[in-house]
DNA sequence: CGTCTTCATCGACGTTGATCAATATATCGG
DNA sequence: CCGATATATTGATCAACGTCGATGAAGACG
């Protein structure tokens, strides 16, 4: 007769929720980047923060700035308005908010 | 005669250290999969969690489990011990917690 | 209008990452 | 030693990402 095999799990808890950690993940993507982190802190440190100065401090191609500009926008982590010739990002507190708390509040 | 452009920034504020803007970068990185968001979440829960109940509640092929736990282990996000046949996996709560205050505690 | 400046988008290139089948390694029971 | 189970590693494939030059869109200024 055959003997079952041990088992090293008991009964699993019930897993996240696939869409909330697809969110997270792509939260946590748009921040898995040298050039986005330093973004984010240079925001942290200012309410408002013009395009040409991360051009300025980053060494990085204007075109390439704008890329990860928009990769924290889609990611709802900064917001941007224009005015007049200059465009100019704020943080999203709310969102960085949410991605501590998924940290370990 | 040319007349200077008229600019928007003031002098700029030192960068954040790129050693430290890639070390972060590294690890936010170690997050930007659902999967490996998943497993923190599930690692939060418990002390310990062998890798049998993460393939049977991720839903995805073994080999893949194993080399999602071994990003998150080179990002220093978790630990693994192995006793007889199974491998348990816990938090390293020093890097979450690190990884929290970039955010702004 | 014409030119200059700022910023965004496009196209292309090389690199990295996620995934799984197959295989290797290790441990336990007999 | 042998077969079964658990985990790690390898190799291959396909998609996604970072980067930059070229180009486009929009406002400022004369």
């Amino acid at each position: 007769m055959k003997t079952l095999p041990v088992l090293c799990c008991g009964p699993q808890t019930p897993a996240l929720d696939p869409a909330e950690a697809d969110l997270l993940a792509a939260r946590f993507k748009a921040l898995a980047d040298p050039a986005r982190v330093s973004i984010l802190n240079r925001l942290a440190s200012a309410d408002e923060v013009c395009v040409c100065d991360f051009v300025g401090a980053l060494g990085i191609a204007q075109p390439t700035v704008s890329h990860h500009l928009k990769v924290l926008r889609d990611a709802g982590l900064v917001e941007s308005s224009r005015r007049g010739t200059w465009a100019f990002y704020r943080l999203v507190p709310d969102a960085v908010d949410a991605l501590r708390e998924a940290l370990g509040g």
